[in-house]
DNA sequence: CATCAATCTATGGTCCGACAATTGACATAG
DNA sequence: CTATGTCAATTGTCGGACCATAGATTGATG
């Protein structure tokens, strides 16, 4: 875990005595590029749409050599900031990181740490009622219009296609997300919400009866939220995680069983 | 916002007819190897701490040339999957994406799209209540002692040396994530407490009632997490932010009021 | 024998040059 | 006006060369 340490602030100390030399760290080039030129993007020397210097002036400018200095805009390319596209006026203009993007790295520091469906429930549980206390407060007409249509696709699938009902399951909540007006909130929604239907769809929980209290739940939330009632929305989203949790531990348990 | 497609899953249509051929997207050589190098980390061929082939023995698998296969690696680097070291025995090895990378790329999301205190205050309301409540519940005599001892740097701090005092603020909800032993929810609160210290630091909150306030609210917090009261808890964190946000609000005013 | 220093060598780091592929603007023909 | 072909600037890619690094190995030395 990195703690911040206020010396870190004061790097200007005399420095006369060679004793307490730290370890040095030589930066790569492309890193050392690619730094600064996130700063100068973050600092709005570079804003987003603006194009950034072609590959060649950066070589001028810079004084590296071609290679590192793409190399740096491949860093920048997976931080999000920038899209490179070729041929003439093409180039690296700036941009600002998706959803998707960010999904993706919260996607791999889950793979990557092996976390928990029960930790992802507990995410989700600390999110969602959140999000849906917000939605309630700032959805537009539009929102709203978007979540029944997705509803009503939830419904129709609901029947006999699994796999459809599970995909516009995550849309939903996606959508309800969106409706909150949070950046950030709908950013990590949407990427538990993915996380968990990839585990979802491997278990395959989602048997009729999860099916039908998913869809009643999404209808009692939906009217609570076009209704504005917040706080409403909020509790019915925490009953519906409850009763939610409560199915997806006897399915685990279930799996367990015949697993071993 | 991405839509996840039904028809995403059955890619194996007929496709005689010529009429609908979408765009088609011509990937760069190094993404489609950085995307099969994830593939092959994630998939278990190269589990953590476990060494990459030599750049070399890349160009001679791929058939790609050299700089490809450095872009390809630039951007697993950036992604956090592997870290790449000079000299002999060197080369890459796999590794798992830190806290302080997904953090840094949730910084590069908020910073890009200017997400405003006030969505960063709800994340918090949204996390930190379920954090509390998995800290009472999972905390270890360690991250109790982790945490008294933030607490009375904190105390110490809050006389006068207000920069120590934010940030070893940060370092107790840090803590206090850690406790929760739930790494998404650890990451998530680690990025936001980061981010509103940035915010805080520059507009200078952080009055002395402030700081007499929070340092109550740790306190009481703590308690309720050493007793292993999670309800407690949570319900003295949603007190303690709902009473920081009124301060907050009300700064911001002052603030405003003091701006034009 | 133990310790330290010099050397070796496989590896990444960097630069350079050349050419292919791309793509939007432009000119031209119909 | 439309459609087509041409052009030029830019990224995409490769190959080679050399440097810098760092761990292992070897050897000298006490």
């Amino acid at each position: 875990m990195q703690i911040l340490d206020s010396r870190a602030a004061v790097p200007e100390q005399a420095a006369d005595s060679l004793a307490e030399l730290g370890i040095i760290n030589v930066p790569k080039s492309c890193d050392v590029l690619a730094g600064r030129l996130q700063q100068q993007i973050l600092g709005g020397t570079y804003p987003p749409g603006s194009p950034l210097p072609t590959e060649r002036e950066l070589v001028g400018t810079t004084g590296l050599g071609r290679g590192s200095v793409r190399e740096a805009l491949r860093i920048l390319e997976a931080q999000g900031l920038v899209r490179t596209r070729a041929g003439r006026y093409g180039g690296s203009v700036v941009s600002k990181p998706t959803d998707a993007l960010l999904a993706s790295h919260i996607n791999l520091f889950a793979k990557g740490h092996s976390v928990s469906l029960r930790a992802l429930v507990e995410a989700r549980q600390a999110l969602e009622p959140m999000v849906a206390t917000l939605a309630a407060r700032n959805r537009t007409a539009e929102d709203l219009a978007t979540l029944k249509q997705i509803s009503a696709r939830i419904d129709a699938a609901a029947v006999d296609d699994v796999p459809r009902f599970l995909m516009e399951n995550v849309n939903w909540h996606t959508a309800l997300a969106v409706a909150s007006h949070n950046d950030l909130l709908r950013a990590f929604t949407a990427s538990i919400s993915e996380l968990m239907f990839e585990a979802s769809r491997f278990e395959h929980f989602a048997s009729p009866d999860v099916r039908a209290l998913v869809t009643h739940a999404h209808r009692r939330i939906l009217q609570a939220i076009e209704a504005g009632q917040a706080d409403l929305a909020r509790q019915r989203v925490e009953r519906d995680l409850q009763a939610y949790t409560k199915h997806l531990e006897l399915a685990v348990k279930a799996a367990a069983r015949k697993g071993k």
